[in-house]
DNA sequence: TTGTACGCGTTATCAC
DNA sequence: GTGATAACGCGTACAA
């Protein structure tokens, strides 16, 4: 099956071929009833314009591409629907890599996607992503780069991310408010801009209504469910429970529960648990969750708009950083009876 | 930042470029001294050759495109990755897109991925898709196309399966032998395969151990967790609760634990349940979900696998049906006491 | 309004 | 072993 090209059609019609591209590309002056015609006979043959000649000429390539640390979870599938939403409807097309939580498989990526020259480059940084040099680089060259929620504070870049500081501060709120004292908090990978936020939320609404955090309320946890467990089924060795544990996302929180109720605690009874970053998972697992909602649609949707703008804009734009609201969706794990 | 070119490479060092696209393409004869030179000179220079023109020469575009019906639970994000461990390694990449479910919206991804020119396709049917001319019509003409899991039996095409039926079969005889008598099976959507399927080994498996299935027994339910409240929720107000349920997939069968807990059964005691297609949910629900685990990895590499030994080879290839094989995981929600 | 001719960056087929 | 040169299919100054 050959592929119709502009020539076929220029010939069948005794046209040339620039009249032909002319239709296409309606920038152009071309009598009305010329460009109808070639439109037709063009959609007879079964012609459309050979992307990889259109890229080639035009030098860039209409698609983007799309780095993340995963995509079993559902909150990067769904960034990457509101990602395809927009990008979609402006003609681009995405190429999704997952750098595994890998330092060294996300810059082999991100090389990848330069040397296939996608347009533009929208990343999420992996949970252990430190040197930043070859990134920062990019950015110099002016190459259009939006990060979103996992960001480095030494980039100088536009990122998209969520106000976790803010949503830490009110779910640990909520916990006080609901008479909880001896709170703990499981956090995330060190290095990550939001697991330091979340902590800082944590220690602020301690501050407010004046309570004291022990060194030993925050506990150093990690992504996973089987950090949960690990982490919860240590307490409980060292018989060292809290009232309740703030944890610094869903899979944490849930792998808090399935250690507590193995051993016969009950949640929120027991031990009340508030996770964060509303997934799949939430409503699962028993008891439902309270978590905070991140807006994961939206960020893939102010992320592509940035993007986009800064591949169509010529000149330099100034770095900036979009920050973007949730909601506290209360559940039974936090309850207080 | 302006790319190197082949040209600029071949100035710098005072030979044709010719010779500098030879030294890149190892099947020309090339001094050995020369090519080391080139290529040096094209590393420190940051030469490397541009993928649209390379693209345009060859007529290729080295990249595959993927539908699938959604990316939100774990099965398809698990096959994708199977998939990317192949095609990377080949060099090929990924336009993944997904029709949402949608016959209409998978047959604008099909075009979408046509007009892109990707050398294949791997896809996962909608599960209201019917209308089979378009993708009959690419095959015909040679088009490679792989289909996996969700696929409809008119299509002549190449398929990487799950034995559908021997695992439904071996999942409700698992039922049986606990002792189980009436149990229910909550069907998917009608018109895929796999859902006749399973639908075929439930009833079979009946049929080994002389067991009646009175129609109502096979109750039409649907993919989502809210397909199994809806139907869960229709049992318990019309009194006509079983003693285990087979359903057609986990969310499913999540949907029936969550109805049935919600209204004080228990599970297995009161009612065991049986999902199909391992996910993440599946050892998260309470009580832990007994489920058939597809080897969601292995459908992936092996659709690659074969949809690049069909681009590679220009002739004609058979098509054939690949049949993968599972495993029962049981858990505690179909364990009689 | 339309046609001619060149360039985009490669690879491939010739000569030499 | 190396160098011209013609494709690949398109967009677009420039000429007509």
């Amino acid at each position: 099956m050959k592929h119709i090209t502009i020539k076929d059609v220029a010939k069948k019609l005794n046209l040339s071929i620039s009249t032909i591209s002319r239709a296409f590309n309606d920038k152009y002056d071309i009598r009305e009833d010329t460009r109808e015609q070639i439109l037709k006979c063009a959609k007879e043959m079964g012609y459309y314009p050979n992307p990889m000649a259109k890229k080639l000429q035009q030098q860039c390539s209409y698609q983007i591409g799309v780095i993340v640390p995963e995509f079993l979870n559902s909150f990067f599938p769904e960034v990457i629907i509101g990602i395809q939403e927009i990008t979609a409807k402006e003609g681009y097309q995405l190429l999704i890599m997952q750098s595994n939580e890998n330092a060294d498989q996300e810059l082999a990526n991100i090389k990848t996607l330069e040397s296939s020259m996608v347009d533009g480059i929208i990343i999420s940084l992996s949970k252990e992503t430190k040197d930043i040099a070859y990134l920062q680089e990019l950015l110099d060259n002016n190459f259009p780069i939006i990060f979103f929620n996992r960001t480095i504070s030494e980039l100088k870049a536009t990122a998209v991310v969520f106000d976790d500081y803010k949503w830490a501060f009110f779910a640990t709120e909520h916990l006080i408010q609901q008479g909880y004292k001896k709170i703990f908090h499981l956090t995330g990978p060190k290095d990550l801009n939001l697991c330091k936020k979340r902590k800082q939320g944590f220690i602020d609404a301690h501050r407010k209504y004046n309570l004291d955090i022990k060194p030993e309320y925050i506990i150093e946890g990690g992504f996973f469910i089987d950090d949960g467990i690990r982490v919860v089924n240590e307490l409980i060795k060292t018989n060292n429970l809290p009232d309740a544990i703030f944890a610094v996302n869903d899979p944490s929180a849930i792998g808090a529960i399935k250690a507590l109720k193995k051993h016969g605690f009950r949640i929120p009874e027991d031990v009340a648990i508030v996770g964060f970053t509303e997934s799949r998972l939430s409503d699962v697992i028993d008891p439902p969750l309270t978590t905070v909602m991140q807006p994961t649609f939206e960020i893939g949707r102010t992320s592509a708009q940035l993007l986009i703008e800064q591949i169509k804009s010529k000149h330099q734009i100034e770095p900036k950083t979009i920050v973007l609201n949730g909601k506290l969706n209360i559940r039974e794990s936090s309850l207080k009876s």
